[in-house]
DNA sequence: GGTAGACCTGGACGC
DNA sequence: GCGTCCAGGTCTACC
């Protein structure tokens, strides 16, 4: 009989909303289905991978699921040491570890999203997992990052499952640029891998909320392939929402949304003023605004299909929409 | 400190 | 079907 368990949630969650909040949940081993409602992820677990089914049933006689448990199936039976990392590593993706009142604290800086309730961003189950995709997202269409991934998972990982730092840290680079298409991205990645699997980078230190921003930061910059963009993105992936990661997309987005002219440089610094008054959440305020002109586009993110909806943000797409 | 060019892939486009 | 151009962020060399 396969493993179920239980995960509460905040007061606030909402699976179908919280989930599909961030590009990476269309990014392989994610899997959401739009149809019946339901994360499916696999994880790599103590005696090895395990297909995990999550969904957030709607609780008799509420018209919300809001602040309902998350229900989840494995694929086999779980140890105890494996439901107990399943929870965590779930917690960390889905956000279960944000509170109601930091959301809300969100909402009081930036009232426009009180009304959705947004103000979680997916993410992954760990921070290694989060690098490689952030470098993967740099200086490529969002459909070669998408290919990455999903080749990743199923030429390194196990059943499809995202590799580990040891089990990428073993990969040829020859074998991730032709099988994966990483590009010129293979030493970076496999050297990234190596920093992880060695204990170099510390997951702790960059997850604990006691180190200091300018620390973490300076750290991020240190690592191979990551730049200003990615480190920027991976501060608000570990919840460090003041910095804005500022892209071609963001450009894109003040001009054709915000109306901004100039230079590049005149353009990112108009966006930084813009989303100033959001303070610690100034990521969230940027990244809901850019959200909604998506899901004004292409509908609800919950509704979207994986394999074409979620493929066809291209900036030349959208620069025509 | 600022800037130019290389890095690699995939899609768009013209022929 | 083929060749060319372009988008995309990081890194290095150079001024």
């Amino acid at each position: 009989m396969p493993t179920r368990l239980t995960i509460s949630t905040p007061a606030d969650y909402i699976l179908r909303r919280d989930a599909c909040s961030y590009g990476y949940f269309l990014l392989h081993p994610n899997v959401w289905n739009p149809q019946c409602q339901t994360f499916t992820r696999i994880l790599c677990l103590e005696s090895g991978p395990a297909t995990l089914v999550i969904s957030q049933p709607l609780p008799r006689g509420r018209g919300t699921p809001a602040g309902a448990p998350l229900r989840v199936v494995a694929s086999r039976v779980l140890s105890r040491v494996e439901q107990h990392e399943a929870r965590l590593l779930i917690t960390r993706m889905l956000r279960l570890d944000e509170t109601a009142e930091e959301i809300a604290d969100f909402h009081r800086v930036d009232p426009r999203f009180s009304a959705s309730g947004r103000g979680r961003l997916m993410r992954s189950p760990t921070l290694f997992e989060d690098v490689i995709k952030t470098v993967t997202s740099c200086n490529v269409t969002w459909p070669s990052t998408i290919t990455m991934n999903r080749r990743i998972c199923e030429v390194v990982g196990s059943d499809g499952a995202f590799p580990t730092a040891r089990q990428l840290a073993r990969a040829r680079p020859a074998t991730l640029r032709a099988r994966c298409r990483v590009g010129y991205r293979d030493a970076r990645i496999i050297e990234l891998a190596r920093l992880f699997a060695s204990g170099s980078v510390d997951s702790h230190w960059f997850e604990d909320p006691a180190t200091p921003d300018d620390a973490l930061l300076a750290a991020l910059l240190d690592l191979p392939g990551i730049g200003p963009y990615a480190a920027a993105n991976i501060m608000q992936l570990l919840g460090r929402y003041h910095r804005l990661p500022l892209d071609s997309e963001a450009l894109r987005h003040a001009r054709n949304v915000l109306n901004y002219s100039g230079t590049d440089a005149q353009v990112m610094k108009m966006l930084e003023t813009h989303y100033a008054p959001s303070g610690r959440h100034a990521f969230r305020s940027y990244w809901f605004e850019l959200w909604n002109f998506y899901e004004g586009l292409r509908g609800p993110a919950y509704t979207w299909d994986q394999a074409t909806t979620g493929a066809s943000f291209t900036a030349s797409k959208l620069k025509h929409e």
